[in-house]
DNA sequence: GATTTATTTGTTATCGGTAACACGCTAGAT
DNA sequence: ATCTAGCGTGTTACCGATAACAAATAAATC
């Protein structure tokens, strides 16, 4: 492996030498730097940035951990957030919490041995104690994504769950809607989710229009799910005339299920989903949806990093807008 | 920041003990064992990777290098991967190439200052000489996803792109189409993509079917182009029966295209995409695609990885099945 | 009790870079 | 000619860990 001393040594100086004018700091003569740079050029020399970080105490490496990386939300966000914090030679290192407090801990004393410059993780998520504590010890600057409702002092970049429940509420009240229904899966380890729930509930219910809640906390949060619980629903008996899914993968699972026991949508029920289907998968039915654009998220958290990393403390609460993004079944 | 120095000192012992404690090597006593662990955990002591790697000449890093985070068949092969690693306490950098051969370079050679256990790069990207001559110096393990044709002595896992090309082709003749188009986009970059046209072109040719290929070097992989292209091919007039396209999201917009022409799917035309639509987001109409599991690729990538990490040499190359994913549109 | 052997712990050097400062040299001022 | 600046380059110490070996302590054997 090339290290820095031997291209010292090819280009006869010292390694200290090599290292400003690689790094273009202090005051070297053009006659050397010719000379530097041709050595490290012929030996192929790539820095060894394990041990600049360990010597500088700056590491030029951002930890993220979201839920999961194959939720289009996240995976949009760390895709611009790579494209925007590649310039400054920002490395990205990610993992997964798998909505597990305990996981979230495990995996974040991984990233924090790295010594990360920065850490970005999602909100939303009951963290342990032990994960409180250890943020605070290192004092790693950090932000808090997609929880945009209970910023605690935090940096924050997101939306609000509470006012996404609340459009939901005041899409269906305006549409003129008296029996309406929520239907969910495992919540209790997903905060903006309940937080959704509970507000959406709170308004229909203050409008005399909630006719049922269909959660079960043992099935997962898939368009499988969405049939089973819509078909539950169904049983139930209540008439509805519009439900409220979880997310969009659910949504359209009930979507299935509706259609095939003969609803029509939306004319007899309006289907709403939450975040989720993309625009360039839709061909004929479009699912409503209330949406936040994750390259919004993935731009305010690389500013944030940025400034943070150029010695600035960021805008402390950045609240993402949401929209609700008009398909054909509301 | 806590050091292994600063528990050595309060468990009244050296740091080498204290390493070797932590990390479970060597013969200590319990009594001092116990004592380590006690200081450690009230220090809320995290080891310093960045050292550590340093230290012992090897990373615990691996560096994967793709198009693009937000494309749904890499984030899912990272998603399995990351999972799969975990255990071993291997972390994932990520970073993007865009498909453009100076951006990989260039990535490659921020991924490898990490000097990173493994390297992990998709394939069917025609790389620079100084990227082959980087890899070659730097001579760490790599593994080339997705492109499963290419295999060049390189470690590979993925499909044949050929394959996929006649898959399709194969899937229309036996329909007993006899006028078949192929709509594209952008390739010159994508390898990948330009085998698998110019495999089902070669086979849809060869037995006379072949009406029109529609392609344009200057407009994106996405929907709207998949629209565009559709149209410009219903304008140029030869009656088709059956159309391939590049990706699934492209073939999505000319569906939306074609059924708003008043054209039948499948009766009069049939629709073919290769790898994006998910189950998932399937409400009426159900694209057929060409598809390969990208868990199952990253369980590949994952086997290789530790199988290197502990020192042994992986398989070499390893094809990764493709399934015709019915749906009704062919 | 002396010697060997095993067990446990500590010392020193090193990984590849960088900060801080020291040194040598040339050039202009006196 | 001597002194001082300032530019260009090199020295030394350290970042936080670990490998390899040395030393100290305890246990076992004769």
């Amino acid at each position: 492996m090339v290290t820095l001393a031997d291209v010292a040594r090819l280009a006869k100086v010292s390694t200290m030498t090599v290292s400003k004018v690689l790094r273009g700091t202090g005051a070297i003569s053009d006659q050397t730097k010719t000379r530097v740079f041709e050595a490290a050029d012929e030996l192929g020399y790539v820095p060894n940035r394990l041990a600049g970080s360990l010597s500088t105490q700056k590491s030029m490496l951002v930890a993220v951990l979201i839920p999961s990386i194959a939720d289009t939300i996240y995976a949009e966000i760390i895709s611009s957030l790579h494209s925007l914090l590649d310039r400054a030679s920002l490395s990205i290192f990610i993992a997964e919490s798998q909505m597990d407090p305990e996981v979230e801990e495990r995996q974040i004393q991984e990233l924090l041995s790295l010594r990360p410059a920065f850490l970005v993780r999602s909100g939303g998520i009951a963290s342990t104690q032990r994960t409180q504590l250890l943020l605070q010890r290192f004092d790693v600057p950090h932000i808090q994504i997609w929880d945009g409702d209970d910023p605690q002092g935090q940096v924050t970049v997101g939306p609000s769950h509470v006012e996404a429940g609340k459009i939901a509420a005041r899409h269906f009240l305006e549409l003129g809607l008296g029996k309406v229904a929520y239907v969910g899966a495992e919540t209790q380890l997903d905060l903006c989710a309940s937080r959704r729930m509970d507000s959406f509930i709170a308004d229909i219910n203050a409008a005399g229009a909630l006719v049922s809640v269909v959660t079960d906390p043992d099935v997962p949060r898939q368009a499988e799910s969405g049939e089973l619980l819509t078909r539950r629903l169904l049983e139930e008996g209540p008439k509805v005339e519009g439900i409220f899914y979880l997310n969009d993968a659910m949504a359209i699972g009930g979507l299935r299920v509706l259609l095939k026991a003969g609803c029509r949508v939306p004319e007899d029920v309006r289907v709403l989903g939450f975040n989720g289907t993309s625009r360039e998968q839709t061909i004929n039915t479009r699912l409503t949806t209330i949406s936040t654009d994750g390259h919004r998220i993935g731009e305010a958290v690389a500013d944030a990093i940025l400034a943070s990393v150029g010695g600035q403390v960021a805008e402390s609460h950045i609240l993402c807008p949401l929209t609700l993004d008009p398909g054909n079944t509301t």
